[in-house]
DNA sequence: TAACTTTACGAAGATCGTAACAATA
DNA sequence: TATTGTTACGATCTTCGTAAAGTTA
């Protein structure tokens, strides 16, 4: 699993709305609908109930991608986490 | 980044050997070497200081490497709980 | 029917394994 | 020189984007 995954998972939670979502993660919709329906056969469950219409389109969070959305979130924070505290401490060693 | 990069960099850090390590996750050396390779520059730091010869080889995790190390652990705990708290979730539907 | 998602499919890129090479106590 | 790690390289697999089809208020 690409951590990518559980980033864009997050935006896409997060902004309400796959087209939107595709665009801020400069992706195209169809790739980031596959990422969510790997995600729900990897979980084995639903994680949105998506609702369409004329007039756009949204979603629930499943309980299960409630869930999921939390680690998500904690997920992606640990490895910004990483990535900064390693940058830092490289900085901190050139000077 | 796939996370078992991370679950892998564990893996090797607490084997203490890339060739036994790489046994352990069904892997070749080359395979697990490059995951190495990768990333250290990724993070632009060397993470492990590897040390070869005729009586096997040993390493030393840098203080980068440390880092990284304590930040794995904590992100595949998080993935392991997202796997399992969903599948207690699934489980408990289903019943 | 408008707005959006999903499926199909070909192409580009990533990553593995095998085999050969390099390094070091 | 024995025991590793690293490079080179071809093959396989994955995943993207484009285009077409499907869905629903």
């Amino acid at each position: 699993m690409d951590t990518s995954y559980y980033h864009n998972f997050v935006t896409l939670v997060n902004t309400g709305n796959m087209t939107r979502a595709a665009n801020r993660l400069h992706l195209t919709q169809p790739a980031l609908s596959k990422q969510l329906r790997y995600l729900e056969a990897e979980f084995g469950t639903p994680l949105l109930h998506i609702r369409r219409g004329q007039r756009g389109s949204s979603f629930q969070l499943t309980e299960a991608g409630h869930i999921f959305y939390e680690k998500a979130k904690q997920l992606c924070a640990i490895e910004i986490a990483a990535y900064s505290d390693i940058e830092g401490l490289v900085h901190n060693a050139i000077i």
